[in-house]
DNA sequence: ACCTGAACACCGTTCAAGT
DNA sequence: ACCTGAACACCGTTCAAGT
């Protein structure tokens, strides 16, 4: 019937395996957030006992590298490819990359601090990554000795623009009284004022309620444009 | 006697407030990392039951915003302070407050995560500091709409900075057999080579064991010059 | 080999009782 | 007002027992 148990003991067939523990693991943070994922939850949301989940992987630090590494695998590199093969420039293709990289990060906001934590490249799909855009920057002419330092460098602008994305906009909401940063908040106004204008948005009176959590910060999109223009600019004075 | 345990019921002078405990917070995660700061650990180490913490702070949440606060606190804000008042220009001023920033965050590696959940400046301390940053930066000319985007890019990547400085080295490590990133491993080859070299450190064959938590990466030095000074360049292109 | 279910040592938080 | 100590609903992980 349908709510039937499984018996105890070996199932004929294995009901998990690394992949589906990833996807459902990914499926239960993307709804829930990084808190609600629980070993526990995980394996209900499995339909399988906690302790089935040991069988497949080492431990809740395991799993986080699991989901690092599905995420990564969704950045587009494409665009660095096709540089490395003759088509499009480098500034096109990096820029390309470093959207494509933060999106991926901003759709899955919660990952982000638990990413955060480990190791930068651990992962095997991480590391793939890494290795085309080290080709394309050698083969854009990037000096060798500093195609390392300047993946870095974007890594870390990128790594905290996605932080950055769904960062709540409470900095935007202070009253104008009780302010204890009047120069911060002034400028606060012109911002805003300037999105309001050339988005149409809601943030004209700075006074908009906290965001969902899955809610887009508005005010994240110059930043990084600005900050990613400076990166590429930089990169490409690089090339001899 | 020493070993004395204290009686029930309130004592006649207070043991407990915020900055006691905000201290204690400090020194167990500076000593054991993030994973150590439980609530009886920090109970423990100030010689108190763990409820007896929630007479002076709301729960774990509002102990991280106390210690966002301590440490935001320490980064020295001096030099734009002193370029708002008409001494020295505001690249070094930036680059000072920068470098100040990553300094401090880096001598509280396992702070990072836990701050990277919190709101950027949700803290009284933090938005202090912004309030500097913000004047410093509209003194030297930056157009009002640009100076909010400027300092966001600015956090962007100081954060994501903070985070390689104790990022493990392992990524540097792989044999050269196995590598499944073979571009990437060449190009990491020769950042390292020029890091033995003009550092005279211990990167000459790429081999090096993990580090310890509390060792600084010396691979991070060169990507945050490089970022730093690609941002610098472009907050200096915006004045008019 | 791969699952269940009980058990273990934790965790953050609440609350009555004490002074 | 500010502490203790017991209690609660969790947590990740281990392991014998089942097939």
């Amino acid at each position: 019937m349908a709510g039937s148990r499984r018996q105890a003991g070996r199932p004929v067939t294995p009901v998990l395996n690394r992949e589906r523990i990833a996807q459902a693991a990914l499926e239960l943070v993307s709804a829930d957030g990084t808190q609600k994922l629980t070993m526990a939850a995980l394996a209900r949301h499995l339909g399988v006992a906690a302790s089935a989940l040991y069988n497949h992987i080492g431990g809740k630090a395991d799993l986080t590298g699991l989901l690092q590494d599905a995420v990564m695998g969704r950045v587009d590199v494409s665009a660095l490819k096709a540089f490395r093969e003759g088509t499009g420039t480098l500034e096109s293709a990096l820029a390309d990359w470093a959207r494509s990289y933060r999106d991926v990060f901003a759709a899955h906001p919660s990952l982000i601090p638990l990413i955060a934590t480990l190791p930068i490249s651990g992962a095997p799909a991480t590391r793939r990554m890494y290795d085309v855009v080290a080709a394309a920057l050698g083969h854009g002419g990037v000096p060798a000795q500093q195609v390392v330092p300047v993946i870095i460098a974007f890594e870390s602008f990128l790594f905290g623009s996605a932080m950055d994305v769904h960062a709540p906009a409470s900095i935007f909401t202070s009253q104008p009284g009780e302010s204890d940063a009047p120069h911060f908040q002034r400028f606060v106004e012109s911002f805003t004022a300037t999105l309001a204008v050339t988005a149409g948005g809601t943030g004209g009176d700075g006074r908009e309620p906290a965001r969902d959590d899955g809610e887009r910060n508005p005010y994240a999109d110059a930043p990084f444009a600005l900050g990613l223009e400076a990166l590429i600019r930089a990169t490409l004075k690089l090339v001899p």
